[in-house]
DNA sequence: GCCAACGTTGGC
DNA sequence: GCCAACGTTGGC
């Protein structure tokens, strides 16, 4: 099982829009290829952290991938008809109880390599088993 | 609001 | 196929 990081803005969809939904949640708009190919290998279960960009810079929650990658219903069609966009869909698994911030995890040696620091514009990106088990202990979870 | 990083586009 | 110009993301 691997795990993933997917970034939302929150005042377009935060992690409490999800919940309060109470439906799975398409993860459209995305319009880059690492990113979408990232989705492509997400399998159903796999658990992914919900990351507030731009305001409030943390992880906040935990979703879970509840559809494999199809085409982006928001997407157009390339000039030969092709699918070219595609993402999943996901549901709300659990708020953090204490969100893990950007300084934090910036702070953090251990976390340094993460896509997220690396990649800082990459809105999908996986994330290892280590740096996993870290953020949910930092993040007060079991 | 600015700007660095970086992906994409298009001219050559 | 190279690279300059441009657009977007997202931290600051």
């Amino acid at each position: 099982m691997a795990y993933w990081l997917m970034k939302s803005e929150p005042d377009v969809l935060s992690y409490d829009d999800v919940v309060a939904k109470g439906v799975p949640e398409e993860w459209h708009g995305v319009r880059n290829y690492a990113a979408r190919n990232n989705m492509r290998a997400m399998q159903l279960g796999e658990k992914a952290f919900f990351y507030h960009s731009n305001i409030g810079r943390e992880i906040v929650g935990i979703v879970e991938i509840v559809a494999l990658a199809h085409p982006d219903s928001t997407a157009e069609l390339n000039q030969k008809g092709e699918v070219v966009w595609e993402c999943v869909d996901v549901r709300p698994v659990l708020k953090l109880p204490r969100p893990v911030t950007l300084d934090v995890i910036k702070a953090t040696p251990e976390l340094a390599e993460m896509a997220l620091i690396k990649l800082s514009r990459l809105s999908v990106s996986p994330v290892r088993d280590t740096e996993w088990a870290l953020l949910c202990r930092m993040a007060g979870l079991d």
